[in-house]
DNA sequence: GCTCGACTGTGACTTTGGTCGCAGCGCTGT
DNA sequence: ACAGCGCTGCGACCAAAGTCACAGTCGAGC
């Protein structure tokens, strides 16, 4: 069991719950639980009966859908003060996705019926729950877009042009940044396999728009590469 | 303008305020508005700005997006008692995708800062519209692992297969049921186009999976196809 | 140093998805 | 009746995605 005055001043730099006052943050501290997962390790799988909400101290988690022939696709990372399993918080039902630690991970775990009761009792916080599954919808109607209606190289350069506008600094020959993981990591995230993505990173390099370099990637011709995104062939 | 009583007894009809007092009936209903949309007829579009909330008290709703190039990837189809639009109400950002009525239909609106001012009022109805949207996410979760994991052939089985179940009814030959709509609609179901619909549906007679009669299905060999779902190849 | 393993690049090939063009069919409206 | 239109069934063809096999590279650990 973690000091309460720890998990309260956790909880406070969560943006749910950021316009709470020092009394509903006790409160809600009270019924928080920390927990730590290590990297790669799984806070549980599709299909488990849903026992609570997870917020997320400081780490990184990554809800995904795999396969039965081995293959992933990736719905969403989350970093620290995001959240993950709030729905099945509402409707009772089973998780529709598992989720595993990218990092080491400290989380706040505040169970179901806890959970629902500060809910009631507290609308607004209700309201920002709403808010926050509304951008997850968001996300997964883009992840349907992308997937339905784009290839895997528009894929894949929407996904690097991300990467550029996040985390990308100007260098001498153009914007750089560091892929955040492995090719298959990507091609999960991409919804396909390693091969394609190895496969159109050196076409996209020969084709003179990015540099790569192991994992560092340095975006040549911007405008080349965006105008990828909506060329309809 | 409606007669209120109108309004309120076709409220009454939605689950998503089935235990609500007399009273808060009838201030909700205060604020609803009714609208007729005929068949085909747009009420909104992707990235229009968000007004409010849309109840069907009648008819049927489509929700979708479409690609540049003229393609449709239906997200969800709704029909009375069902709500549409639930997510922009409470994060104030646009539209993620398009609403057609697919039929003739009676539709109740409800302004966004009416319906967040009633939600605050009665936080039952927050967690309600919580579960709500997260219904959706499972099925948009649902749409994902379908488009990521399965092959068009495998996604027309799983739809015809759920056709059977809920709208079949038992024959000499097997189950037989009526296709809802043209190859076009069921491909912009499924996320694809018509040819390939046309083309495995008659694989799939040849192969004596089903048999196929005008818009007329009958499936033959239940357990054949059922078994294409989970053949990883 | 060396080995081992994880990661990456690549070529050849198969399967699937999608495009184009067209012909036939059945219905509707005049 | 018949012109027109929407829906369907093909066949030929092309592009994208995925599979398999293998070689090279880089680091960590012994």
């Amino acid at each position: 069991m973690p000091e309460p005055g720890n998990v309260a001043s956790a909880l406070g730099a969560v943006s749910l719950f950021s316009n709470l006052s020092p009394d509903e943050f006790r409160l809600l501290a009270a019924h928080a639980v920390r927990r730590h997962f290590s990297q790669g390790e799984l806070l549980f799988q599709e299909g488990d009966v849903c026992k609570g909400l997870h917020i997320i101290a400081s780490g990184k988690l990554r809800i995904f859908k795999s396969s039965a022939s081995g293959r992933e696709q990736v719905l969403a990372v989350e970093g620290p003060g995001g959240s993950v399993a709030e729905l099945p918080v509402f409707d009772g039902g089973t998780y529709p996705a598992s989720v595993s630690a990218v990092e080491d991970s400290q989380i706040l775990f505040i169970s179901r019926d806890d959970f629902r009761r500060f809910c009631l009792e507290h609308p607004e916080v209700a309201l920002k729950m709403l808010a926050v599954v509304g951008a997850r919808l968001r996300r997964l109607v883009g992840i349907i877009e992308e997937l339905s209606f784009a290839t895997v190289r528009q894929r894949l350069v929407s996904a690097l042009v991300r990467l550029a506008q996040t985390h990308g600094t100007p260098s001498e020959r153009g914007i750089e940044f560091q892929l955040p993981g492995t090719h298959q990591d990507l091609a999960h995230q991409l919804g396909t396999v390693r091969e394609l993505v190895s496969r159109n990173l050196m076409r996209l390099q020969a084709e003179g728009l990015i540099q790569v370099e192991a994992r560092s990637i340095t975006v040549v011709d911007l405008p080349g590469l965006t105008a990828i995104l909506d060329s309809s062939s």
